[in-house]
DNA sequence: TATACAAATGTTATATTATAACATTGGGAA
DNA sequence: TTCCCAATGTTATAATATAACATTTGTATA
């Protein structure tokens, strides 16, 4: 899946970011900007003390050693953003790659191939209308959707 | 939701359970069957230590108090029957009630009230087909598919 | 019946994921 | 400047899940 232009595509995540960011008055703090870009740099759901490490790696001179809540706190707050997703079945944290509006919102449908780890996001259109009929059909109220597919991509099936 | 004749449901449950079992030649020992009795008991989705405690306070003299991965154990084998599922989006499980016949498979849909904590489980039809022609056009191979509602009940939203 | 094997269970310890609670810092608003 | 509050730092611990090895139990078969 890495056949497009990646560099490209994560500015233009990053520039994104910055505009929904200051649509809500949300400050993307240079912590937080470093989380996403570490879910930026692939198309891969990392856990949460994957990236605790690599924030480590990426350690300079001067700054204190990142702890859990560090890395929990900056996902709460590009999950509320809706900048990254999390795949449930797997405790896991990929940047959405949705090109989107400011204020538009999704529903995410997240392809995570078991292999390889790379996840392919897909909006849910039929699916997610059927979900809503359903509910609405034994009066319940949606607030989340969480729609995940395991298995195995394309690439990977060639092996 | 507790409309129905609960005893009822949950003696055909345990039927279809052994039948099931037998069919793949698993056994259903005493032990994983008090599981699956004390998912049935309600149509609540509950933890694993939440169900180690209700073996606990379940355990008659003499029997050896129960360890996590007793729970664990019994709920990877009721899992893979089918019998039960894992909602991921809370860690929790609760046990499938979809009137089925053995050997009949299943995309289960979960609808969680956040407030009450009861599961509605629909089977997925059109959303079902909607993931895989989408799957398909870029050549992924579904192995499982996850997909939970969370919101409010109807009776919660009454209240 | 005796032996041997495998599945199930018991037991102890530990890995993994996530949050509570409180202290400190730093950048505006008044 | 002073105050406030959001953000971050820090320490400890909660909640979820599994590894590893010992023991039991049922049953196949020699
Ligand atoms: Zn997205
Ligand atoms: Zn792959
Ligand atoms: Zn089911
Ligand atoms: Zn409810």
């Amino acid at each position: 899946m890495l056949s497009h232009d990646h560099k490209k595509c994560i500015n233009k995540s990053i520039n994104l970011a910055h505009k929904i960011a200051n649509s809500k008055a949300a400050k993307l703090t240079p912590q937080r900007l470093q989380v996403l870009r570490i879910l930026l740099a692939g198309h891969k759901a990392l856990g949460a003390y994957d990236i605790l490490e690599i924030m480590r790696e990426q350690q300079s001179e001067g700054q204190s050693r990142p702890q859990p809540p560090t890395v929990y706190r900056a996902l709460e707050f590009l999950l509320n953003l809706n900048l990254i997703h999390k795949v449930e079945s797997q405790n896991s944290y990929y940047a959405c790659m949705i090109e989107k509006d400011v204020n538009e919102q999704h529903l995410a449908q997240a392809f995570i191939c078991d292999n390889c780890g790379n996840v392919e996001e897909k909006i849910a259109e039929t699916g997610a209308r059927n979900l809503y009929e359903k509910a609405d059909s034994f009066g319940f109220k949606i607030e989340h959707v969480i729609m995940e597919c395991r298995g195995i991509c394309a690439s990977c099936q060639l092996v």
